[in-house]
RNA sequence: GCCGGUGUGGCGGAAUGGUAGACGCAGGGGAUUCAAAAUCCCCCGCCAGCAAUGGCGUGCCGGUUCGAGUCCGGCCACCGGUACCA
């Protein structure tokens, strides 16, 4: 072999690694354990460019652990239940169970020729029965912990194709199948007591020192810890009062109406009997339920009539509103509306034409508020308006404060924390999910399926030619005995959130083959996964989930202490984007093409397409790019330097072609320049030192960089460092050694290559369990440094130093220097800066 | 709407508050070759200038600092999430 031939030199050493067992995972007290863990997949039939650096990154974790001395695990699986299998069977026939695994298949012999580092022995996929059983025997302990619950929830229904719509599913308030306006509706569902969890939840992301500032931060927003007050409103004409939640009544003397959601008590119950109301309230039901439709829906509302009285000032009464902007599932479903302060309330007001009254003005400008509400930071010191509570000029802050004291001390409401998380409803209406392990009886109502009979599966004969839950038409599935009285009963045709699915198989990964859902000793040796790399979409829901779950699972025995927060660094790595190519069919609605069936912006039979600017690649509007090509014509570890090479790991990337044939190029060099030291010898034993310097140099960046997640950075070190090989004159044996270094520190993102290299130089054994080279410090001393100089913060020249020189020589050689000279042309410096190491500033 | 992030040459991007543009792509020039491919070497932010050199320059506006891509305030654009996409 003469040239670089990645097809021969990947199949052999994979085939290596393979009869070492390399990446098997085994537990030792003898080292350190270290768990590593990408986000497994969606089976979507396709691996894109996208996983590729996402299992890249994980594999290089994952072999520099292995080369400093760990215990590795690093396992794989697939997220295999979801919408797209039973979407892909009412498209095209066939049923989601064949459709997942001939993907999961098809993605898995696209996965191997990657090369990565993992254990596959600990395969699986959450819907083989295997898996999803242990998650029902989960379900059930929690549900006997108290940790699950039932109650009533919205869903999107589409009246026409008869069945529950997902958020995606819904386009512009229409199924997007049956083009029908979606009505909410409310069915029984069970939800996770995940709110149970919530002050625990934000306080522990303190602890979280190796997570991503902004998931931190964004996860502590979600949570949403708020303090507030409950207010009693009481009603003139004697009913009930009306219960608002406040976390801003120090703005209560601005209140002009009450609005509460159209499910609240007060609006069903006043709905029964005012066609009105009726309409209104039936009008709300229509908007869909993301709250993002809520938010940016027009504010409507409708005054019911009925006033209550201002808790302070009793001689004000306060309309009552139905508001579609007010939702019933955070605080009370009742709030009190202060134009003055809130826009929200005076866009309100407004087209309703209600009372604006400030309750505070900024200090020296006593102005009532017209068309922009005032709103200052809780932080900015106000001045308030006839206080109730006799303050005056204080913060918002502080006035909030004072008042729920009032408020308290006055019997007129009490003080309340509060939290946006909501309880998290895991019941869909749908085939292709985990069955939720209940049995409906006549006689015992609720009861939980015995573990014994475990897993409830799945029954394959359904069809998916009409819309709706399988499970619900099923002619027999549904029949059962009662686990409690044995008559005959029903089963619950519900299936479980996907998210469930992959809250827990970090845990079941430590023990795959276990027949309970975990095993206490092995999770206890793995856990918690050291590093987790995923993309920053999963920052708030996944994580969540797998947060409350690992409580959850340690609560009910299932995960030994310590393993409350089960992913101790996490890192979000950027996603792959893609230019869209759409083209319009006769109809006027949009096409979408696969990036491989345009060319330079046109079809093959000649259409231009709109190219529409890169966006997360997805399927359904096909900007994917398939690797399959990529390996085939420069191989894995083409892609693999490449896709780590162009960006930083945390930011996006936008897949481009051309740098692939760069990677490859300088993969040949470096395998060229193996071969040639393989095969000679003789040089220059005087150019050794260098060589070596900038060997140890390069041992330190590279590590560094990959530690650091600075992989590009790490790749540009080791492109430098390869430069300098190549025209290095030193003896072959200085050559052989930084060669063998650069195929070390090479080896975590191009491990075929280097074992190549590592073998053609003649060493012993696989690169993969050789020791990772250390930078010897005394190589990495400078004597002389070169320092840039400034001339009013503007680099003007430099100057060569001893590394260690004073200060005071420093800036004596700085203001001899010829262009400094010329520069201050005799003008005598005001100030000299002078930071080692670093740079002279010399200000006139 | 709300929450979080990003914005630097023709392009991807580098830069503990300290020489802006490392490294790579594209482009230009050269060596080698009968010729080409491959390989190797050099140049490459913008404007002015033969050059030396000077001025400008990190989305926009302002501020802090001896010094700002980096810190602070206010905008704009784009991306992610927004609880049933995964």
């Amino acid at each position: 072999m003469t040239t670089y031939a990645p097809s021969e030199i990947e199949a052999k050493w994979q085939a290596a690694w393979a009869d070492a067992e390399t990446f098997k995972a085994v537990r030792s007290e003898d080292k350190p354990k270290y768990y590593v863990l990408e986000m497994f997949p969606y089976p979507s039939g396709n691996l894109h460019i996208g996983h590729v650096r996402n299992y890249t990154m994980g594999d290089v974790i994952a072999r520099y652990k292995l080369a400093t001395g760990h215990n590795v695990l690093h396992p794989m699986g697939w997220d295999a239940f979801g919408m797209p299998a039973e979407n892909a069977a009412m498209a095209s026939g066939g049923h989601p169970k064949d459709w997942t695994y001939a993907n999961i298949a098809h993605m898995k012999s696209q996965m191997l020729p990657l090369g990565l580092s993992l254990d596959w022995t600990r395969e699986f996929a959450t819907c083989d029965p295997e898996y999803y059983g242990q998650q029902q025997a989960l379900f059930i302990d929690f549900l006997e912990k108290g940790l699950i619950y039932r109650k009533k929830a919205t869903v999107n229904w589409d009246p026409v194709d008869m069945t529950v719509l997902a958020n995606e599913q819904v386009i512009d308030g229409k199924g997007w199948r049956s083009g029908a306006e979606v009505e909410r509706r409310e069915l029984v569902q069970w939800f996770f007591k995940i709110s149970d969890y919530s002050e625990e939840l934000l306080n522990a992301l303190d602890g979280l020192d190796d997570w991503p500032a902004k998931v931190k931060l964004m996860q502590s927003n979600w949570i949403g810890m708020s303090r507030g007050i409950e207010i009693n409103f009481e009603r003139t004409d004697g009913g009930d009062p009306i219960v608002c939640y406040s976390t801003r009544p120090d703005t209560m003397r601005g209140a002009s109406f009450i609005a509460v959601a159209p499910d609240h008590p007060v609006s069903k119950a006043l709905a029964d009997d005012n066609p009105e109301l009726a309409a209104f309230v039936d009008e709300c039901r229509k908007m869909d339920t993301t709250e993002v439709a809520m938010e940016k829906a027009e504010k409507k509302g409708i005054d019911t009539g009925i006033r209550v009285k201002h808790p302070v000032y009793p001689d004000q009464e306060l309309p009552v509103w139905i508001g579609n902007f007010v939702l019933m599932d955070y605080g009370t479903g009742a709030v009190f509306g202060c134009p003055a302060h809130d826009q929200r309330d005076l866009d309100f007001a407004r087209k309703y034409d209600l009372p604006v009254r400030n309750a505070f003005y900024m200090p020296g400008e006593e102005v009532e508020v017209a068309n922009e509400a005032l709103v200052p930071a809780k932080s900015e010191q106000v001045v308030f308006i006839d206080h109730f509570a006799g303050i005056e000029k204080v913060t918002s802050q502080e006035a909030i404060d004072a008042t729920i004291d009032y408020f308290e001390a006055n019997g007129l409401g009490k003080g309340q924390t509060k939290f946006r998380l909501r309880d998290w409803g895991l019941s869909r209406q749908r085939y292709w999910g985990c069955p939720i392990p209940i049995v409906h009886c006549d006689d015992c109502g609720v009861v939980p399926e015995a573990k014994e009979k475990l897993p409830v599966q799945l029954p394959d004969d359904v069809s998916f030619d009409i819309p709706g839950n399988p499970l619900d038409r099923h002619p027999t599935w549904r029949d059962c005995a009662c686990p409690s009285c044995g008559k005959p009963a029903k089963r619950e045709t519900d299936t479980m959130d996907t998210f469930v699915d992959s809250s827990w198989y970090f845990a079941r990964f430590t023990a795959p083959r276990a027949s309970t859902p975990t095993d206490i000793d092995d999770a206890a040796y793995w856990m918690n996964v050291d590093q987790y790399i995923g993309g920053i979409e999963h920052a708030i829901l996944h994580l969540l989930y797998s947060r409350f779950f690992a409580r959850a699972m340690q609560m009910t025995g299932h995960l030994p202490q310590g393993t409350e927060e089960p992913f101790n660094a996490l890192f979000t790595q950027g996603m792959v984007t893609h230019e869209i190519y759409k083209t319009t069919d006769k109809d006027g609605r949009p096409v979408y093409h696969f990036p491989s069936e345009v060319t330079d912006g046109k079809l093959a039979d000649g259409t231009k397409v709109d190219i529409i600017p890169s966006a997360k690649m997805s399927k359904s509007k096909k900007n994917v790019v398939d690797p399959d090509e990529i390996l085939a014509k420069y191989g894995a570890d083409t892609a693999r330097w490449f896709v780590l090479s162009d960006s930083p790991p945390e930011r996006d990337v936008e897949w481009t072609a051309s740098g692939a044939e760069a990677a490859y190029k300088h993969l040949g060099r470096v395998w060229r320049i193996a071969h040639e030291i393989s095969t000679s010898d003789g040089g220059d034993a005087a150019q050794d030192e260098d060589l070596l310097r900038a060997m140890h140099k390069t041992i330190m960046d590279a590590t560094n960089g990959i530690e650091s997640f600075g992989f590009n950075a790490a790749i540009a070190k080791l492109y430098g460092f390869t430069a300098t090989l190549a025209k290095s004159k030193a003896s072959v044996g200085a050559k052989r050694e930084a060669a063998k270094v650069l195929a070390q520190l090479m080896s975590p993102m191009t491990p075929h290559l280097s074992e190549e290299v590592w073998s053609l130089l003649g060493e012993e054994g696989l690169i993969a369990n050789a020791p990772w080279p250390v930078a010897d410090e005394s190589m990495l001393v400078e004597d002389t440094i070169t320092l840039p100089v400034q001339v009013n913060g503007k680099r003007k020249s430099e100057i060569a130093v001893a590394a260690d020189a004073a200060k005071d020589v420093v800036e004596s050689i700085a203001l001899s220097d010829e262009a400094i000279q010329k520069h201050l042309d005799g003008a005598t410096p005001k100030k000299v800066i002078v930071v080692p190491g670093r740079i002279v500033n010399i200000v006139i």
